[in-house]
DNA sequence: TCTAGTACTTTGTATTGCAAGGTACTAATC
DNA sequence: GATTAGTACCTTGCAATACAAAGTACTAGA
């Protein structure tokens, strides 16, 4: 175990929020995304974006277009649908709950005598 | 997909961290911990915890101590061992990362057309 | 035609949260 | 001294999913 290992680990579940997030901002294909993620310090690869985007869509959180790039292959854009907009609100409200919690159990005081 | 499925996401990840601040805090058992955390309404259960407990203490995060109890089988305290406390400084720098990552990607400006 | 660059997709593995079920100890009630 | 209720610990099996790695496909330039 390793603290690499545990930032990981804090990533789960708050990748499917800050993908929203991200796409909320401006529709994106996934290598910009993954770029942007980058840009933020939030490492993702390719075999965990895609298919978060996939499921995604499925749920009809998000929706495509594709579009004609000028260097490459086509790209497949994602946005916000209108259920995805409402569902990053409940993630944003969880995301406030999540982080008062935390703030809460670091402000208690300590004591870690085995007594 | 629901927003319960979601925050139970984050919650993954979190969940670590948090158990190990609430040992810095106090050297607790088990089904106490569940209702500490169940107190600060993160809801964990029995299946999930003890696993996770056994975990760190194979990784040499947490020490323990059986302890009699005046009602009901003895209790396994678990507390924090010095390496414990250094990894949760570690966890706690990745926690403050990936918050003002959040707080950046929901600052920025919203603009989501496809053009 | 070959190579490099960009982009999307799939497969296999490992981790881990969780529901459900099981074991075991204590104490009170019949 | 059985039985029941309460408390506590532990395990098993399943499902979700992050990630590494490999694969497909399109464009452009050498």
């Amino acid at each position: 175990m390793n603290i690499e290992n545990a930032k990981s680990q804090m990533r789960k579940g708050m990748l499917e929020f800050c993908v929203l997030l991200l796409l909320k901002h401006r529709p994106s294909y996934a290598s910009d995304i993954i770029q942007q993620l980058k840009n933020a310090e939030l490492l993702v690869v390719e075999g965990t974006l895609y298919p978060l985007l996939t499921r995604l869509k499925n749920d009809g959180l998000l929706l495509y277009q594709w579009q004609e790039s000028t260097q490459g292959p086509p790209r497949k854009y994602y946005a916000l649908s209108p259920e995805g907009a409402k569902f990053l609100e409940g993630l944003d409200t969880a995301w406030l709950e999540l982080s008062n919690t935390i703030n809460y159990l670091k402000n208690i005081t300590p004591n870690n005598q085995l007594s």
